[in-house]
DNA sequence: CTGAAAGCGCTTACAG
DNA sequence: CTGAAAGCGCTTACAG
């Protein structure tokens, strides 16, 4: 069943199916309905393939997700989809690992399929240093730091990650703790690690401490990555009274393994974490952390790509805020 | 940067570049060779629309998943992408709401993408005995119940919901309850909680007692369905000593309810989930659960998958064994 | 408002 | 082993 098939029933040229399909103004009533008769009769879909070769391009927005266990971005997803299907256009989401150079790879995605603009979600600014300037799709980045980024189709939104680890810090020594640890990733590796870990550097410096090595601890990016850690952190400094963990997935964790160890979270030692999922309203005890607007993230993102796309809007780098959630995992000394 | 470009640049002709990107057998040691350095040169990746339109058919995979935020379907997913992957293949993973009918969405996609082979990872029976007929590409429902289904391209993998019911109430009364409540979906719409109903009514049965009506609250699959229901059936059964979830994600929900009411898990009152997601093995208390074999459920679908492209093997309908997890959410009374 | 025709970038018989 | 040519199913100037 193609579009010659739909012309031949309908007694219609090909030309005039294909622009009844596509709701072209100059198409008679007529023309209009028997052609939609037709075509709803064999559920006639056309085939995209043809038409993307024909445009040189598809109606498609690329999300480029790394990882696909991020419960954070998976939230994002979700409202994105939504939002760019009430747009018109296709969402395609392709996950990446951690790892994986997500420029190179959406270089790639953009010769094979011409998507129309492209979404990342995480991502490290070396890497679009590096070579976003092959890429011509219209881009943004999305909760991953774009500072200092300067490409004319590369918009970017997310939280001053800085900011935002100084304050995770901060509410922990308002609540009068001392002694307090820190699980992140790599630093030479990840990028919002490095920047949350900076604010962490100078809220102890704004609390006449100095932030030691051995109060910080790598992690990877999951519930297996913060039980370790918290373990590591637990046996190589005791008296730590508080831990802040850059994302909720690692507090849920660390707790675990605080837990494990016979000590009560919040009452023996206390945790905040990062990100503000769903779970941790619902985990026991309620995390604390720092809550990024997924709601936001997502809205303003595509709204941005769209504009961008449609209207040709200049690209702009958008910050957003964060939230403190106390929740029931801190408590005051 | 085409195929054309490549012949023009490489002295040969099309024809052979075509044969050359794509392995054919036929071509000279010295023609591949001239061929790979210019493509490597312009880092040139062929159209995939104009692939697919010549091949009439994509190397697509679909996945076709209900529920993005469903934990235990996204674990299933990372691990069925790089099988898929390994195996020479794209995924590409399109996310549908629980109440969206797959197998309408799933014929459109097949005219408008023909994808090789379709992954469904939920679905309900009645929408595949209804339209499924038209779909011709090779399929596999995973993790649904696929008995009665019979078609030629159509396997399915899963575990058997009536035993797994069954076994999580038995379970339950092994420990010494007598007063059991079921959280679960909507029993007429989702065709799993109907058969994982059936399940504890059996078990219930077997021990002496009929399933009264008010022991079953439904909620939809979700942390809030499942806080929401735990509410519900406390306040109209405040004897219940345990109670039985159909999710795990559900069982969180549902413990922070009782949690949030006064009451301890375990102490005051059992939990008992299913899945065996990630999360359990953090959650405190440690989740017991009817785990699922993600793996295992990944592997043979895309195998039965793969060898049915591939070799045109007769599809088949594999059963797959679920485990207890103990965890510590249950107590013996 | 409608139709005939060119062409998007590939693949694949067919001929040599 | 290589090349010239047809054609996949669409869209879109162009002509009328």
């Amino acid at each position: 069943m193609t579009i010659k098939d739909i012309a031949k029933e309908s007694g219609y040229a090909v030309s005039t199916v294909s622009r009844a399909l596509n709701n072209h103004p100059d198409v008679s009533a007529e023309a209009k309905e028997r052609i939609a008769q037709v075509v709803a009769r064999y559920g006639f879909v056309p085939n995209s393939n043809a038409r993307q070769l024909k445009q040189q391009q598809s109606s498609n927005i690329v999300l480029i997700v790394k990882g696909i266990s991020n419960l954070f971005f998976s939230g994002i997803v979700e409202q994105m989809q939504n939002l760019i299907s009430s747009n018109g256009y296709s969402a395609v989401v392709h996950y990446l690992s951690e790892e994986a150079d997500e420029v190179l790879v959406a270089g790639q995605l953009c010769r094979e399929h011409k998507p129309l603009g492209l979404l990342f979600l995480g991502g490290n600014a070396e890497n679009f240093e590096r070579r976003f300037g092959q890429i011509e799709t219209p881009s943004v980045l999305v909760t991953a730091p774009g500072k200092n980024l300067d490409f004319p189709n590369l918009s970017s939104v997310g939280i001053d990650d800085v900011a935002a680890g100084r304050e995770a810090v901060d509410y922990l020594f308002a609540k009068g703790h001392q002694k307090i640890g820190i699980i992140g990733g790599r630093l030479c590796r990840s990028q919002i690690s490095q920047l949350r870990f900076e604010g962490c550097r100078q809220s102890f410096l704004n609390h006449g401490q100095e932030l030691r090595e051995e109060y910080f601890q790598i992690a990877s990016f999951s519930y297996a990555g913060g039980y370790r850690a918290m373990q590591e952190l637990m046996l190589r400094c005791p008296a730590i009274s508080a831990v802040f963990c850059m994302s909720d997935i690692m507090a849920v964790g660390a707790i675990r393994a605080a837990q494990d160890a016979g000590k009560r979270v919040p009452q023996d030692v206390s945790v905040i974490g990062f990100d503000g999922i769903e779970l941790g309203r619902y985990f026991c005890p309620r995390l604390a952390t720092i809550q990024q607007p997924q709601g936001e993230l997502a809205q303003i993102s595509v709204e941005l790509l769209v504009s961008h796309i449609e209207k040709n809007t200049p690209v702009r780098a958008v910050p957003v805020q964060v939230r403190l959630l106390e929740g029931e995992s801190v408590r005051a000394l």
